[in-house]
DNA sequence: AACGATCCCTGTTGGC
DNA sequence: TGCCAACAGGGATCGT
C-alpha cells in the first residue's frame, strides 16, 4: 500500500527519469486510470511535447510540473507502483500508462486494481480537485501537537480515522497509522477529542519517527504484490513494522500477541498491552 | 456538520 | 485438488 514514504521513495526514483526531459510518447493502456481528467482526451495532449520540470509531492500525491503551468498528478492507490524500464523491456501485464521522454528508458504506470488514478491538470483543474484541500503533508510539514489538538476538539472519531482523514494530514495510509498508533502507546479506537495535549505530544513525535524510518527503508513492500521502487527492487520496511500484519505475533516491546480488530472498517493492529 | 456505509477493482487467501 | 466467496484498501460519494 503505498504511503507517503513509498510515494517519496517512488518521487526520487523518478527525477533522474523525467526532470528536465521532454516527453515524445504517451500510451493510455487502461482508460479507467483517466476518471479524474476532466477530458481524458486531454491527458496524452497535454503530457506530449512538453518538458518536465520539478516533482513534488504532497501527501501521497506526485504533483509533476509540465510544460509552463500544467500538473501531471499520479496517485497509486493501493496497487500502483511507477516502473522504469528500457525500451522494449517486457511489460508487465498490468502496466496502465507508459511516459517516453528523450531518454532511453521509460516511465510505466502498474496497477493491478486501478485505484490509483493519473491526470495533467491546469491550475483551474487543481484548485477544483481534491488536492487543494489536502492537510499539510506529515513529512514536510508536521503539525504541532497544539495544532493536532485543534483538529481533534470536540470530535468523536476514532484518532485513527481523524489521522486517515486527508484534509486533516496528508500522507498516512493503514499501515503507518497503526504504527504510529503503536510508538505512542495509543489505542486507535480512542475517540481524538479525548485525547490529550501529552498523547497528542506523543502521536507528532511518532509520525515523524515512524515516517523518517520508513522512507530510510524505501518503503513497505508486503509479500503479495503491489509496492516496488522504481528500478523494481523491493522496500526494506516490512522487517520493522511493529504492529502491523503481525497478529498473533511477540509484541516487539512487552512480548503480549498483537491483536486484529476494525476501526472504521479497516483491518487494525494493536499491543493490547502497549497501547490503551 | 459529522460520521458511517458503500462502491470501485482484481490478485490472493481461506473454507469447503 | 478445485471452486468460489471473502478479503484487502484510498478516496469519492451517498445516506443518516
Amino acid at each position: 500500500m503505498p504511503e507517503l514514504p513509498e510515494v517519496e521513495t517512488t518521487r526520487r526514483g523518478l527525477v533522474p527519469a523525467l526532470a528536465g526531459r521532454p516527453v515524445v510518447m504517451v500510451e493510455v493502456l487502461h482508460p479507467r486510470m483517466l476518471r479524474r481528467q476532466p477530458d481524458p482526451a486531454d491527458f496524452a495532449a497535454r503530457l506530449h511535447g512538453r518538458t518536465v520540470g520539478e516533482l513534488r509531492r504532497r501527501g501521497k500525491f506526485m504533483l509533476i510540473e509540465v510544460g509552463e503551468c500544467l500538473t501531471w498528478v499520479i496517485h497509486l492507490g493501493m496497487s500502483g507502483r511507477m516502473s522504469i524500464t528500457g525500451r522494449g523491456a517486457p511489460e508487465h501485464p498490468h502496466t496502465r500508462v507508459v511516459v517516453r521522454t528523450d531518454a532511453c528508458d521509460e516511465v510505466r504506470m502498474v496497477d493491478p486494481r486501478t485505484f490509483g488514478f493519473t491526470a495533467v491538470f491546469t491550475p483551474e483543474e487543481l484548485a477544483a480537485s481534491s488536492i487543494a484541500r489536502l492537510g499539510p503533508d506529515a513529512l514536510t510539514d508536521l503539525p504541532t501537537a497544539r495544532e493536532l489538538a485543534s483538529m481533534a476538539a470536540g470530535r468523536r472519531v476514532a484518532i485513527k480515522t481523524l489521522l486517515l482523514d486527508q484534509r486533516y494530514l496528508a500522507g498516512l495510509g493503514n499501515i503507518y497509522t497503526d504504527e504510529v498508533l503503536f510508538q505512542a502507546g495509543v489505542a486507535g479506537d480512542r475517540p481524538a477529542g479525548s485525547l490529550g495535549l501529552a498523547e497528542l505530544e506523543g502521536i507528532r513525535t511518532a509520525i515523524g519517527q515512524v515516517l523518517a524510518d520508513g522512507l530510510e527503508h524505501g518503503g513497505t513492500s508486503l509479500d503479495d504484490l503491489a509496492y516496488l521502487l522504481p528500478d523494481g527492487r523491493a522496500g526494506r520496511h516490512l522487517q520493522y513494522l511493529s504492529v502491523y500484519g503481525r497478529e498473533g505475533k511477540a509484541c516487539r516491546r512487552c512480548g503480549a500477541p498483537i491483536v486484529r480488530g476494525r476501526i472504521n472498517g479497516r483491518s487494525s493492529y494493536r499491543c493490547p498491552a502497549c497501547q490503551d
